[in-house]
DNA sequence: CATCGTTGTTCCAACGATGTAAAGACCGCG
DNA sequence: CGCGGTCTTTACATCGTTGGAACAACGATG
């Protein structure tokens, strides 16, 4: 592995002058520039970014803290930060907590300054906030602490898609996903209940289903809790997609018809939403914008003394599919 | 950011000895090391790990490179990657190539010694590396060094799903995925072959459909085409889960059921593969397996002098699913 | 009591890069 | 020819850590 004495040798200058080279000082002779370009190349030099972060201050990483890669919503946004990160030269680390407050504690404990420059966050429990570098939250999760965050309008994102289920003329319209901690799940059961009232359906409590976890299976479950009601609902309005993959397929599996017999609404918008059969509806976040707000944020954040808290909002549509057809 | 320096300053003692103390070195007076310990505990000392790699000549990073993070399986298995890295105290970077070329070649270009200490690799494309760290290759793309690798018998587990499919008395297959550069496909496609020809079913070429990608996209077109034969398929073996997740969207919108007028097979067993409406048979090969023989192959690996060449094979199991219900 | 080996601690150099300051080269001008 | 000013290059210190050598303290040994 050479190193900037190696190259300095060869094109016999200072390692100094090499520097200079590389970071693309001005005041460098034609003459010298040329050799060290020379030398630079035979020795494929690549800087050592340990050393280099060490003398700088700053260690080219960005963590990224997240419940888990095999999660589909996850896994697409963590693809799009890692692509965002590396217009400003980051790499990106990536911590999965699988949504436990242990795991989010450490998570958070591992990224330091001496890891990460910054941190992008997506928290399902911790609430105190012990924060050493610059960082920004995914999602409304509540936290004590002042901190930006990017996300779309929930209450809105919520109501908009569960008017549309009301437009269809359905009038039952459950809800999968409530959860006591989770401040996003909190957000979309308002937008839930906002859009009831603005239509003029009563809310009924026993059509709101919690979720612990926001896997298939718990979709599954909680459809199949709906499905023993007395007066079951005839649409439904998932805080997931994964819940909403889990409710349809606990529905085929009784022989409910979707649409028919029960609409159905997802949330998030994975790919894989379009090609289920039926395929979802669902509320789609601009996941490349909140990968690329998140990330230049942070880039904005890092080396500025302020410390101001910024709230960005992306945009969100709704991606109407044939689990909502009429 | 407490360093060690401000660590020995408040225990009374030199650098040195904090640094013993933090490495578990044995010979501390107990007196001592209290005084250090309580010194680490009241400044939160954290080792600045560019600097201790740079010393120790390591940087506590493996590379991850993959194809897309949105692609499940990659997902699934990065996630898997991070936890077993995390045995090794080591941090996982990921490179996304997009399955081409250009993406892979800039990727193992960015992955030197300089940032992390060795890499795990899925390729599709590249066949000439030019290795400076240890790196294993994950499935069987065919390249011109000797690189070590971990992956399944992919010859025995495409033809163990053929002749499931065969023994539900079909016998007209197709094939989806074939491609004429990866070598996975290539050893897919020739276990289909070899189920066709141990079970004594004629192979008929109409029946294998290419596709350039592995998206749900390119899996739905190539069912289409399929159906467009004048004798079409009763039953489809796909390459991987997207194409048939793909190929059951286009059947179910043409009216063919699954499994009665086809049965369908995939391979990874994506975790939506088990939700789908029908739910999905596939191969399902021991992600967790792979991703702990390739990080336990490479921390063997590193430091070690000898280059030798390892082959691990994980195993894998057929999941059978409604898609090929008799 | 001199010698020795074992413990325990410190000092110094080094990893590879960059910021600073100062020295050297070179120019035009009076 | 000497002066000041602009380029250009260099030596040196430094980031935080660890390896190695040197040194100091200690009890045990003959």
């Amino acid at each position: 592995m050479a190193t900037l004495k190696d190259v300095a040798r060869l094109a016999g200058v200072s390692v100094k002058t090499v520097s200079n080279v590389v970071n693309g000082y001005s005041f460098v002779k034609p003459d010298n520039r040329r050799r060290v370009e020379e030398a630079l190349a035979a020795t494929g030099y690549r800087p050592n970014l340990g050393a280099r972060n060490l003398r700088r201050g700053r260690t080219g990483f960005i963590g990224l803290v997240l419940p888990e890669l095999s999660i589909p919503y996850f896994a697409e946004l963590a693809g799009l930060v890692i692509a965002a990160a590396q217009e400003h030269e980051w790499n990106v680390l990536i911590e999965q907590t699988f949504g436990t407050l242990a795991g989010e504690r450490a998570a958070l404990e591992a990224l330091g300054p001496h890891l990460v420059d910054a941190a992008i966050v997506s928290p399902e429990a911790v609430s105190d906030f012990q924060l050493e570098v610059p960082t920004v939250l995914l999602g409304e999760h509540e936290v004590d602490v002042p901190i930006s965050r990017v996300g779309i309008d929930n209450v809105l994102a919520a109501s908009t898609a569960v008017r549309h289920l009301i437009s269809l003329g359905r009038t039952r319209i459950a809800a999968i996903g409530a959860h006591p901690q989770r401040g996003t799940a909190a957000l979309r059961l308002e937008g839930y209940r906002t859009a009831l009232e603005v239509e003029g359906i009563e809310f009924d409590p026993a059509l709101v289903v919690p979720a612990l976890n926001y896997h298939r299976a718990d979709g599954a479950a909680a459809m199949n809790s709906l499905l023993d009601l007395e007066n079951p609902p005839d649409a439904v309005f998932c805080f997931n997609d994964l819940l909403a993959a889990g409710a349809m397929r606990a529905a085929a599996e009784r022989f409910v018809r979707v649409p028919q017999d029960l609409a159905v609404v997802g949330f998030d918008n994975n790919e894989e939403s379009a090609y289920s059969s039926p395929s979802l509806t669902s509320v789609a976040p601009d996941k490349g914008a909140i990968a690329r707000a998140a990330v230049d944020l942070l880039h904005r954040r890092v080396g500025a003394d302020a410390v101001a808290v910024e709230n960005v909002q992306t945009p969100f549509s709704l991606r109407v599919r044939e689990s909502t057809a009429s």
